[in-house]
DNA sequence: ATATATTAAGACCTTTTTATCTTTTATACT
DNA sequence: AGTATAAAAGATAAAAAGGTCTTAATATAT
């Protein structure tokens, strides 16, 4: 019942992607991992491998970089956590059991279900485009930065 | 928002010390270990650790082992969750912003606080004897073996 | 064609977490 | 007192996660 840091990277920088990039506007390893800060050469490896799952797309050279194709949208945030750390690891037992189920449930798992269905059904249901319209339209913040001492950063 | 594997064993073998142990019925980290289900030299770190916190008590030498005191037994699970993780480890946003409150929400982070305060207050309000109650009152599970083959264990 | 910018691939390093092993210390029983 | 038993302490090892670096490949613009 956990993302990877590398999933929480991965899902950020698509939505990011999602919100600022286009197949015309594509956007460098080194500009995302700016924005969100994360180290750049480890998203580098993420948006390889998202690339493979075909998740986002990029293209090499001068005004190369990553950007979200049509199909690229329709995916889901579930399709990101997959593609980095499987669906077993975010379907796992709060408490380490063997099986998160109703029929053998751990001290927690009534309070762990109905939570995990509701933003599981999130992270399937809505497309990467509804789900970052969502987010700039109610303000979400998607950046690592520490937000808390409003200086310059 | 969430547990390393040696809170969870933590947790678990606790709460099989509030059931099973008294200050007249001591058992051995290797009685625990292989009813959970936990490897023992690990476990018996992790008990070490929870005897220096006050959480759990022990004795050594024949007929030692691990026991729970009434006082032990007032403790509440984010005690364990604290005296092994940290408390800063268990409140982290799910995306891994750098600080999770309303004012600078991630993406989900709406969905995150209701559940997050649901449990959390179940681990805070509840004593560790009131929690081992509820568990073998409504048959919840505490080992992590695999009961999805009931065969031979 | 060439230079340049950018991703792709793969090897490598570091830190954290998980797990084990060995030796010492305390307790209880005879 | 002597012996057996169990935890405490500390050193060590193995595995997983996180992160970096170097070189190759490829697309673009001039
Ligand atoms: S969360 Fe533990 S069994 Fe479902
Ligand atoms: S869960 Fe992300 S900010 Fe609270």
């Amino acid at each position: 019942m956990m993302l990877s840091r590398a999933s929480k990277y991965a899902i950020l920088s698509t939505l990011f992607l999602a919100e600022h990039s286009s197949e015309t506007r594509k956007i460098s390893v080194k500009e995302i991992a700016n924005s969100i800060d994360v180290p750049s050469p480890f998203l580098a490896k993420l948006f390889q491998q998202l690339v493979r799952g075909k998740i986002i797309s990029s293209t090499k050279g001068p005004n190369g970089g990553f950007y979200l194709t049509k199909r690229n949208r329709k995916k889901a945030v579930i399709d990101i956590i997959e593609n980095i750390d499987g669906l077993e690891k975010i379907n796992e037992c709060f408490l380490g059991l063997n099986e998160c189920d109703g029929s053998n449930p751990c001290p927690v798992h009534f309070i762990v279900e109905p939570f995990k269905n509701n933003i599981m059904g999130k992270f399937r249901d809505k497309t990467i485009t509804e789900f970052a319209e969502e987010i700039s339209s109610n303000g979400r913040v998607l950046t690592l930065k520490d937000l808390t001492t409003p200086k310059k950063q």
